[in-house]
DNA sequence: TATTGTATTTTATACGTTTAAAAAATCAAA
DNA sequence: TTTGATTTTTTAAACGTATAAAATACAATA
């Protein structure tokens, strides 16, 4: 039996008393709009007797402020966002925030319908880890003046705040470890997609190599393909061709999934005898033998400071401090960058 | 310089004409609702010229529809959920609808919180993993003819639809795989929760056991504490006190990922002496040696089913068939669970 | 010319809240 | 017993949309 939801107007008809009362005691505002306590006190006890849930749509409609934020990345599944997305999702919560998660595959269009749909639907905040060719829509975000901070990458062209890594630094020094750790054939391997954060760590692993006075040797993967069997072929030709690497790194976390797959299908005993770092840590990476280094992302410090910032905008609309932020991220050895 | 949006009613002002014939032109009910083509010519043009946005919040308020549904599990950030999570979110967009990801931690206030919170926000539908003792709030939305589908989890006493796979069966299997390789002392690590399908991967584990004529050897940990140090302790002790052990088939994915890290961290090699299969698989399992065996949950299936049954109850309100669902998995076999 | 029908467009109201402004009630002082 | 001040409560409008019902325009028919 679907019974219409009661609404103000019902309980201000039952209670023989306006709307306006009820809203102000709903709201707690009962002494400031000095109502009287009895009064107070009946609307409070017919309020919790009926379970009284407000519709929020209706408020959202009269207020215009919706308290749902949109967590916008590449691709929700992927650990490191799902697991910024968790932190996110936590803190917003306890701040009576809700979070919407969605995935923009990369994808300039589909990441455009997604923030007009957003904001159609009024929320109240973006954080987004932007994809190439999205300025003008952050632009658009900026100028009605909804808070934006973007996340993992940043737009050079735009006055818009984030929160990044340090991507050439992650790169360089994850590199001159396996150069350290006496490799003399470390290749790069990548993906084929023009991103400033993917720029930066192969300009990192360059620069680390060069100063080595050894010569780059990068794979590029096409973006879109990067779980399918093609890009692992693309991979495993690579690998079996250049007989002489003794080292991969590995530029982002699913490349390093895709990358120890292929090795272990070229040869089992092929790890132990290659140099690995990944971009990004990972659970497994303590599992097995050898235990894989990595450049790990501060993924709580991330989610805390992208939080803080919005909240900061959502307080105070007007007088948004700029806060462009560049973390560091902290390597971790392993035994998979020892020398073999 | 923040601009008002424009509103039907801004529009029908700039044009002239009132703002029932620019709602209808905007839905595509011009044609129907007799509409002079010249007429519904000018105002697609204006509309089109002005990049009107829709309110979406006042839409759905007066429609009570808000096209948004809500994928409430244990843990987002927990591949299997959030690989299901993201198909969900895929077929959603497609059908016009956005999906709201939110993680419970198993905890029944939280749920309840989540779940009112969502429906005074009037979401149109609810997937729920659901925690033990959240019949009522389920029983809540159903009365109210709110769609549900459950998922990974049914709730027996209740006549929700939902869609699970064979626990008792898959846990079975594995277990009976396990002893086909010749293991003869097979322990199962899982967690100490009150949970239905937790239950059944046990009742499967024991009844396989038990068929051969074993003992069964069972370790359960605390679930709050699955992912801290204190269980991988418990963990430890376990194997190293087992001395006996040959085998270890974990209940559920997260266990084999601490499990996995404990046989290491153990002894690098013991890995190779046991026999190993893990309840989920994971893109981790193929990466090194020995590759990791696994009861495989068919998450493509599981998504598109429980979208199925929810856009059935979405168009259907009144004669929603009921849909409960018993899936199967799939046991990989790899290196892990053969006879060392 | 009056009537009917058809095609087109508008008026008016509702959805459920919030809140400024107005009104009513109460009380104290003159 | 009127006046003014204060306290308490209500009226009324607004947010932006959708749509039933009414209204208008126009042509065709009797």
């Amino acid at each position: 039996m679907k019974k219409k939801r009661p609404s103000l107007k019902d309980i201000a008809d039952a209670l023989n008393i306006s709307t306006t009362t009820v809203s102000f005691v709903l709201n707690g505002k009962g002494e400031e709009k000095k109502i009287s306590k009895e009064l107070i006190a009946k609307v409070e006890a017919h309020l919790k007797e009926i379970n009284y849930k407000p519709n929020l749509v209706a408020r959202s409609l009269r207020t215009g402020s919706t308290r749902v934020l949109v967590f916008m990345v590449e691709d929700i599944s992927n650990s490191h966002f799902s697991k910024v997305g968790r932190i996110i999702e936590d803190i917003s919560y306890k701040n009576d925030y809700r979070v919407l998660f969605c995935s923009t595959e990369n994808d300039v269009k589909r990441t455009q319908d997604l923030i007009h749909l957003f904001h159609e639907r009024q929320v109240d905040g973006f954080i987004i880890v932007p994809p190439p060719g999205i300025e003008k829509e952050i632009s658009y975000l900026l100028e009605n003046e909804v808070p934006v901070v973007l996340f993992d990458r940043k737009i050079p062209e735009l006055e818009a705040d984030y929160v990044i890594i340090n991507n050439f630094e992650g790169a360089k020094q994850s590199t001159q470890h396996l150069i350290d750790s006496g490799y003399k054939n470390i290749a790069f391997i990548t993906i084929d997609l023009d991103q400033i954060q993917m720029h930066d760590r192969e300009a990192g692993y360059i620069a680390a190599i060069e100063e080595a006075g050894f010569s780059p040797n990068i794979l590029k993967i096409p973006y879109d393909t990067s779980n399918i069997p093609s890009s692992r072929e693309k991979i495993k030709k690579f690998i079996k061709e250049s007989k002489d690497i003794d080292a991969i790194f590995f530029a982002t976390n699913y490349l390093s999934q895709s990358g120890l797959k292929c090795i272990h299908q070229i040869d089992a005993k092929l790890i132990n005898k290659l140099g690995i770092i990944s971009f990004d840590d990972s659970n497994f990476f303590e599992m097995y033998s050898p235990t894989v280094s990595a450049f790990a992302q501060p993924v709580d410090e991330m989610a805390n400071q992208l939080m803080k910032i919005m909240f900061n905008k959502l307080k105070n609309k007007e007088q948004a401090v700029s806060s462009k932020l560049v973390l560091e991220g902290t390597l971790v050895t392993r035994e998979s960058s020892l020398k073999k």
